[in-house]
DNA sequence: CATTTATTGTCTCAATATGTTACAATAATA
DNA sequence: TATTATTGTAACATATTGAGACAATAAATG
């Protein structure tokens, strides 16, 4: 018994998103990376748009899906709207490895254009779920990325190169942390998205001369050295745009 | 004996696109507005996305036709894809008004996706032409804008706001200027887009030392005062990211 | 033709911001 | 109690930007 494919009547067709899902594991860069079924095919976590529903809201509908978290740090960077962008012999590969039923033509092997948004998370509060049409979902550093589908690759970087351009202009860092952190954790936050190394005492002084952090008690590691301060974000919530 | 409208055939349904077209007449910032025939609704120039087309062509295509220029500064910001983005009775109006047979429901009455562009092109040497559903097509300056259609005033408010952050990175300004031109114009088109008034001291010194402008022979105005050296970029032709 | 006017190009000094080094203040450990 | 590996902050040097001053014009004025 074959499955059945969503329909074309749910979902506007031509329309597609990717999600490149960041998060920072203490050392290193990290996002979250499909495998489809028995293919080989690695790609970035996306999906359709339903007729009814907008855009955002398909993109946080996936998110809650893949990391179970409610309230997620979004931006959307850049929308990929080139002819090249279908591969319909590799989509067909993926949608029967994973038994579904396909007539000679579907929507889902033509061309798309993908609206393509970048998310924070805290790497530590979240279990990764697979979608229906793949076996796993894992964390893979920036540089240690598997071969990906289509344009995935270039996606990644432009998400990436969105991310560091927004750094300075936005308090993203914030969202890939948890709500109390060290001054030192969040040096290594943006070291690992600029990737290049910081100044201890400069960075210090900027992010406390910004007047957005408030100290809080001591951390004591159990190092044989002085405890550094918590410190955690003034304002409440997320700090979206 | 009734027009045709654009065949779905052609195009991807759902997917639009639309630009902001800057331009500076030497004291304003302004943008290029299209008003539909016999309806009184504003809306900025657009169109839809063929179905073999990238994109970026389509935009392309219909800037040339717009403006009759060929290599314009173009730059992708964001796509808008609320819902709300469809108003039926207006677009069978519009369509009404300039003579287009309508069936019951028709594609282009849809909800659409638009995936929205700035340009920077040099207001005196263009002479804009509407499209085939518009009586007009005029130069508005951004505090003086109509009413325009759906969200048209947020695209344009958005679009100012990328262009704003992209003045220092990228060499942007010079798009919007002939191709030798003054400091004191280079510093109105800066002013124009930021909004503020800037020093003229620091902001000789800043665009001087980031070493992009060649110096070339005075500019003899009239004015009965010191005259002024013209520059250009150094970089041939459009500074495209 | 000398004088006036408005603007331009450049310099200087002041005010900020950032880079760099130094050092005292810890928590654990030996 | 001394040692170790940080952390927080201060101090100084350097670089960048703000602000004002001023000489060098093109034309207009008389």
């Amino acid at each position: 018994m074959k499955r059945q494919l969503p329909s074309i009547e749910e979902f506007m067709p031509h329309m597609a998103y990717d999600s490149v899902i960041f998060g920072f594991n203490g050392k290193q860069l990290k996002i979250l990376v499909l495998e489809y079924h028995n293919t080989g095919y690695f790609a970035l976590p996306g999906g359709f748009v339903r007729r009814d529903e907008n855009v955002d809201d398909a993109v946080k509908r996936s998110l809650r899906e893949r990391t179970g978290l409610e309230d997620i740090y979004l931006e959307q960077f850049h929308t990929f709207g080139n002819t090249s962008r279908a591969e319909p012999d590799v989509m067909r590969q993926i949608l029967e490895a994973n038994d579904y039923e396909i007539e000679e033509w579907h929507w889902m092997l033509d061309r798309f254009v993908s609206i393509a948004y970048y998310a924070l998370i805290n790497y530590n509060e979240v279990e990764p779920q697979p979608d229906e049409l793949s076996d796993s979902i894992n964390w893979y550093a920036l540089d240690e990325l598997p071969l990906l589908m289509m344009d995935h690759r270039q996606i990644v970087e432009r998400a990436l190169q969105s991310l560091q351009e927004n750094l300075e202009k936005k308090l993203v860092g914030i969202n890939l942390l948890p709500s109390k952190f060290t001054m030192k954790e969040l040096q290594e936050v943006y070291e690992a998205i600029l990737g290049e190394d910081l100044r201890r005492t400069t960075f210090q002084r900027k992010m406390l001369g910004m007047d957005i952090l408030v100290r809080h008690e001591k951390l004591f590691t159990g190092g044989a050295h002085k405890a550094p301060y918590l410190y955690s974000f003034k304002h409440n919530g997320i700090s979206k745009a």
